[in-house]
DNA sequence: CGGAACCAAAGGTCAGACTTATTGGTCACA
DNA sequence: TGTGACCAATAAGTCTGACCTTTGGTTCCG
C-alpha cells in the first residue's frame, strides 16, 4: 500500500505519520527523538531520518533544546499525497474527502476544459475507451469495473490539460473515488446521469469542444458535491 | 528564505534541490550518497537525511545495490512549497508561473464563492482592509505596498473559504503574485479594472452574494491568465 | 528587581564497523 | 546453445558511541 514500507524509518512513518494527523499530538506538543526512538526500537539515526520526512511534510518542527514539536494542522503539506493517505485513513476521513471533493470541483472543470484544446489523438482514444468501460460495467453491480475506469477517465482528463499541477491531482482524485466505492456513500449501481455525463465529456474532448468540456465536468463534480450533502444553492 | 536553512542537511537541500528540479540529472541518473557527502563535505548520516527528503518530496528514489536515481519529473511532489520555491527560481520559471497562474484560476473563484458563505465578520473586514489597501497604493508606482495588500487579500480569500486545501494555496499564490511584480509582467501601477474588482469582491463577500463573488473572482483570474498571454478564446 | 553568567538538556554531527538486499556475472548442467 | 542456480561485489541500511552546538532555564550578584 504505502511507498514508505521500505526500511525502518518508513515503518516508524507509517505509525507516527497517522498518528500526528490524526490529533494524537497536540499542536505544540513536544516528542524527543531518544524516546521515540526507545519506542520504535530503532537507533536514533533511523529515527532522525524519520524525524527528517515529518519536518519536510511541516507536520513537526525539530529545534535544539526544546525536541520535536508537533505543528497546528493549518501548516501540514496536505497535498504530500502521504498525508492525504494518512488523513484519509484517520478518524476525520469524511471531513478530508469532504475538502477534496471541493478540490476536485474546483479543478476538474477547468483541466476538461484544457484537455479539450490539448488532448492528443491518443489520449482522445483512451478517453472513450475509459467511458465505454463505464458504460459496460454501470449495471449489475460491478462497482470495481466501473471505479477502475472512472479512475482512469479522470486521470487522462487531469494528464491531458497540459498542466503538471492538474495532472499530479490524478492521485487525489484516485483516492476520492476508491474511498467512495470502497468506504462511503456509494449506491448498488452508479447514477447512469453521470454515466452519460462521462460519454458525453469523452465526445466533447474529441470535438475540441472546450466550453462544452468544461460545462459537462462541471455537471459531474456538481454531482460529487451533492453525494456528500455538499449543497452549493 | 527558505526554511531548510536550519542545519547541514538544510544546506545540502538548498543546492541538491534546485539542482533536481532544474533538470540537471536526467530521469533515471544515479547519484551515491557515498560521492554526494563527499561533495558537500558532510558525514553519510547528514547525507542520508537529506536524500530522505529528497525520497518524500518523490523526487529520488533511494534503491540498495543501485543508488539514488531521479525521477521523472511527473513524479515530483509539485505542490511541496519547497518544490515550488526550487522550480520557481530555475530555468523554467516562466512555464511553472503559468502552470500555477491556470491552477489559481481553477481554484481561486470556488474559493471566494466558498468565502462569502463561510467567511466570519472579522474576515470580511479584512478584506474590506485589504481592497482598500490595494486602491490607496494603486497610483504612483507604490508596488510593493500594493502587493502586500493583494498578497492578503487573496490569503483571506482562501482561507475564508473553510476549506484547508485551498488555504494551503495562500503561499503558492503570494509566491505567484510576489513573483509577478518582482520578475515578470508588471506595468508602472497595476490595472484599475483589476483593482475595483478585488474592491467589488470584498463587496460581494460581504453581502453574501456567492456567485458574484465566484464572477468577480473568476474576472480577475482572466486578466492574470491575459498578463501571462494564456489566451481563452 | 534586573541582568549577566552558568549549566544542563536535547538535537546536530561525525566516524567507523557491521548487516542486508540486490544485481550481474559465472559456471555447471540439460 | 540456452537456462538455471549459485556466488561475489556493491551500495544502501543500521547501529553504536563519542563529541559538538545551541538554547532555555536557573542562579547569583549588583
Amino acid at each position: 500500500m504505502s511507498i514508505t514500507g521500505r526500511g525502518l524509518h518508513g515503518h516508524v512513518l507509517d505509525t507516527l505519520g497517522p498518528e500526528i494527523t490524526a490529533g494524537a499530538y497536540p499542536p505544540g506538543s513536544v516528542l524527543r527523538t531518544d524516546e521515540l526512538a526507545q519506542r520504535f526500537d530503532v537507533s536514533r539515526s533511523v529515527m532522525r531520518e524519520a524525524v527528517r520526512v515529518l519536518e519536510s511534510m511541516h507536520l513537526v518542527e525539530s529545534r535544539r533544546r526544546v525536541g520535536v514539536t508537533v505543528r497546528p494542522a493549518c501548516d501540514w503539506n496536505v497535498y504530500d499525497p502521504q498525508v492525504i493517505r494518512w488523513r484519509l485513513a484517520g478518524a476525520d476521513r469524511p471531513r478530508q474527502l469532504r475538502s477534496l471533493t471541493v478540490l476536485r470541483s474546483a479543478v476538474e472543470p477547468v483541466a476538461a476544459g484544457l484537455a479539450a484544446r490539448n488532448a492528443t489523438a491518443e489520449q482522445c482514444a483512451e478517453l472513450t475507451e475509459c467511458a465505454l468501460g463505464m458504460v459496460a460495467n454501470s449495471r449489475g453491480g460491478q462497482l470495481e469495473g466501473y471505479l477502475f475506469h472512472d479512475v482512469a477517465f479522470h486521470r487522462v482528463i487531469l494528464t491531458a490539460s497540459g498542466n503538471d499541477m492538474f495532472a499530479r491531482l490524478g492521485d487525489v482524485v484516485a483516492e476520492v473515488l476508491t474511498g467512495r466505492t470502497h468506504h462511503d456513500v456509494m449506491f448498488d449501481d452508479p447514477d447512469p446521469a453521470a454515466v452519460t455525463l462521462h460519454v458525453q465529456v469523452a465526445e466533447a474532448v474529441r470535438e475540441r469542444d472546450a466550453a462544452r468540456a468544461e460545462e459537462l465536468t462541471r455537471q459531474i463534480t456538481v454531482g460529487a458535491l451533492q453525494e456528500l450533502d455538499i449543497l452549493a444553492p
